[in-house]
RNA sequence: GUGAUUGUAGCUCAGUUGGUUAGAGCGCUGGAUUGUGGUUCCAGAGGUCGCCGGUUCGAAACCGGUCUUUCACCCCA
């Protein structure tokens, strides 16, 4: 035999049965966004490079797909640096163009160049694929599909509110039990500011997020460790054991932050984004949560993340406020914020817990058994019948066996078989089976829509 | 990028210290049953043991490389 083909590392296919259960989610997601009067959009698979490279920070770049140039890449390709073998330096002459990495820059790019034909605010979702040159892991995959949602053109709050409305619902109807974390880029810039210590913010962040596992103690010698003054940890210290209601939080991180005109605006900030949420009472757990940073270097204000609660998977929606994307490609002053619903771990999650809905309008209805001849003309035209009615039926393409046609419909789980051969014919009628019980009864056209579309 | 791990029939997996012709279950094809599926019984097809190289009289097994799987770190959806 052949060698077998394969796909590359890190990607997938989808059989009928996943498809069915993917476009449940992607249907979900999209009816969610609609109501709150998100429009679709799409862009392309690639980007210029120059579009994508640096916006995702040092570790972003590494992971970008690049593609090499078309015809002789190499011509062009300084001779020198060939010779080196130094890849990070030929990359921009062999490759100008990269596979996605995300939504939200490309939507960026898009705004900044639509920015005459667009409304502002403006409201869009996008629903497509993108690419990480990750490793693959559980959860972690080289092609997954991102569920964007973002609005641009608005500073107001009510946008951060909307939303986490819309986490709420969409995790409400797809029935995962979810818990969303909130922090503020303002907040970790005012935390840096009064420890004088701006660029060891994520330093920070790393050492507060292992309290629980190694202690207060432990954490302090980490933090000393990095380089922070004794002073400086001790300032901190309240934000370290930060703990309680997330009114109690902001309580204390007012205190903290007293002298930082920034990280004071990050606290208003969280405080009136927890407020409408408290009047809104969402079903939603709303967690203020200092260890969030997120690694993407854009975010600026609010910043998201969704984890599930009864599986262990890394985060399955992320997000946060960018006030400087779109001035990176030329547009200033245009404040955006947006979350992004991970497709793929939110399949998983759903299938390790079974959620799915048990009826499924995409399976057949009914299967015509094939009897050849004037019999095939007979079972098509009442099959075009049926199909009129919106019921999802076929009729079987070969006239073989019946074993074999019963068969194919007992694989596909279609609960009704009609069979119309010559003496169904001959009397205009036709042979309903139900595959469940076995029973068969002959039945008019009428009859027959009628059963089956119950 | 670092460190592990996996690969044998369409699928899930056995395979002894290296030894003749590599097995099972499920699935598939045919028959028992020419217009009746799921159950049962009988028969059959299907494998350069991921790929390349090495050690050996002899390799699915040992060694090296490579691709792939899964996992942790890093980072993230």
């Amino acid at each position: 035999m052949a060698q077998k083909p394969s796909i590359p590392k890190g990607t997938r296919d989808f059989s009928p049965v996943e498809m069915v259960k993917r476009n449940y989610i992607f249907d979900t997601v999209k009816s969610v966004f609609q109501k709150y009067g998100y429009l679709p959009i799409e862009t392309p698979a690639m980007e210029n490079l120059s579009t994508l490279l640096g916006k995702y920070g040092e570790e972003g770049d590494k992971l970008l797909f690049k593609i090499l140039n078309s015809g002789d890449y190499l011509k062009k390709a300084d001779t020198g640096l060939l010779a080196e073998k130094a890849s990070n330096k030929l990359i921009t002459q062999v490759s100008e163009k990269g596979l996605r990495y995300d939504l939200t820059v490309p939507f960026a790019r898009f705004v900044v160049q639509h920015q005459n034909d667009i409304t502002f605010p403006f409201k869009r979702y996008q629903i497509q694929p993108v690419w990480r040159a990750d490793r693959p892991q559980k959860g972690r995959y080289r092609e997954f599909f991102q569920c964007d949602v973002d609005v641009v053109g608005s500073n107001s709050l009510l946008n951060e509110v909307e939303l986490i409305q819309i986490v709420d619902e969409v995790y409400r109807l797809l029935n995962i039990n979810v818990v969303l974390k909130l922090n503020n880029r303002k907040v970790l810039s005012g935390i840096a500011e009064i420890i004088g210590a701006a660029d060891q913010i994520v330093d920070i962040t790393v050492a507060i997020d292992k309290l629980d596992k190694i202690g207060l103690d432990k954490v302090n010698e980490e933090l000393a460790s990095k380089g922070l003054s004794q002073e400086a940890i001790d300032t901190i210290q309240p934000i370290i054991m930060l703990s309680g209601t997330n009114s109690e939080k902001i309580v204390k991180l007012r205190e903290v932050l007293a002298q930082s005109e920034i990280g004071l605006k990050g606290v208003d900030e969280l405080e009136t984004v927890l407020t409408y949420l408290d009047a809104l009472n969402l079903g939603l757990e709303v967690e203020l949560d200092l260890t969030l940073a997120r690694g993407l270097n854009y975010y600026t204000g609010a910043i998201f993340e969704v984890k599930a609660k009864d599986v262990e998977i890394g985060s399955i929606t992320g997000g946060g406020r960018y006030d400087d994307l779109t001035s990176i490609f030329g547009l200033k002053d245009v404040s955006g914020v947006g979350i992004s619903f991970g497709a793929d771990r939110i399949y998983d999650v759903m299938n390790q817990l079974d959620l799915y809905p048990k009826e499924d309008g995409a399976k057949t209805r009914a299967l015509f058994v094939n009897f050849g001849g004037e019999d095939e003309l007979y079972a098509l035209r009442a099959l075009t019948l049926l199909r009129k009615a919106g019921i999802n039926a076929e009729l079987f393409p070969d006239s073989v066996k019946m074993k074999k046609q019963m068969n194919y419909a007992n694989r596909k789980e279609i609960p009704y078989v009609v069979l119309s051969g010559e003496d169904e014919r001959q009397a205009g009628n036709f042979t309903l089976k139900n595959m469940e019980t076995g029973e068969q009864t002959k039945v008019s056209i009428d009859e027959l829509i009628k059963v089956i579309s119950i």
